[in-house]
DNA sequence: ATCTATTCATAACT
DNA sequence: TAGTTATGAATAGAT
């Protein structure tokens, strides 16, 4: 590939096997995710790296896959009970979809969230003058409602989750929820570096 | 790509579909195992197709990265107890390495057992003679023992299965070893094929 | 399933 | 660590 073709082996150089891995890691995401988009496939890829650092990419989301995997592993094939069939089938797979929708757009903003909390570090936050402080708490407020709102929403409906009912139904017990709470405690920080007044 | 740039969005035509399912999924695979063999990352995917069919792909194997992936995502990030961290570390992770490879070489050996046991249909075996059935038999046999003494060294081994190890850790309880258990009765078909006399 | 014209991914370099 | 480019790979459309 590219100026040579490559051995495939482990990589020796450690700086280029490092360079190697982000590229591929990349390019395998994206693949994965075209996958999905032109064939309308769901698609979970977990890596770990030398390091023991974890990656992963899903469409619609990494956790429901697994948890639909985790089923498949469990009862060796033919053998799904039919009750799990059934809900992993039409109707509940929609809501899921929705479900899982929301998710995404949740983790979205998340990292909306987070990338507005980490950006301004405190030394930066001392520079700001108080109108803009007051601009930067509302919009982190907004944001903070945004979410919860989506939260319950979520929470709501999450009982459909798939992993749980087959769970559920495989151990005879009621459905327990998932918990896809979701915390915003660093708000605090912020808040706490306002004066009183505002 | 290829003849055409390809528009990224679901393919209308359903065997046009199909059949960029099945390329896209192979090209996928082989990206994934290329990123493992260059850069010695542990590398899962799991697709479901549209119709619901599951496949998959892992190196070392699915189950070992899918299992170390549900404890990342059972506690959240940076709040990984130390025991579980150390358990992912460098000794037990040589060893799960071994046992992974193991598993590895088990499932070709099951593959290998499975086409052995597929490809003589009931009619074809009638056509055989005594000697060709007894030829059969004993390698059969033969694979059935090579299976079993890797059974029994993997049940050994396993207790120190990742996830086994962090439950227990979290839950505080006895490691129990997961089930790798192995069962190859359709011997019995086999051995009923031949008269009483071998 | 197999074949190519193209587009895409990326190894080496900067 | 990020950007460039020559080359090897993947694959869309056709057979």
């Amino acid at each position: 590939m590219g100026r040579k073709k490559v051995e495939m082996k482990k990589i020796d150089n450690e700086t280029t096997r490092g360079v190697t891995f982000s590229k591929r890691r990349f390019g395998l995401f994206k693949k994965a995710s075209e996958l999905s988009t032109l064939c309308g496939a769901e698609v979970a890829i977990v890596v770990f790296s030398q390091n023991g650092k974890v990656y992963s990419f899903g469409h619609p989301h990494v956790n429901s896959i697994v948890d639909k995997y985790l089923i498949q592993r469990t009862f060796p094939e033919g053998t799904v009970p039919e009750i799990v069939s059934r809900i992993q089938g039409t109707r509940v797979n929609e809501l899921n979809q929705e479900i899982n929708q929301l998710l995404s757009d949740l983790e979205e903003e998340k990292k909306r969230g987070e990338t507005l909390l980490q950006q301004p570090e405190e030394d930066e936050i001392m520079n700001l003058d108080l109108l803009q402080l007051k601009h930067l708490l509302f919009s982190m407020e907004e944001l903070k409602n945004h979410v919860k709102t989506q939260t319950n929403m979520i929470t709501s409906l999450v009982p459909i989750n798939t992993a749980s009912l087959a769970q559920a139904a495989a151990n005879n017990i009621a459905v327990v929820p998932h918990g896809y709470d979701f915390e915003l405690e660093d708000f605090e920080f912020l808040s706490s570096c306002l004066p009183e007044c505002i």
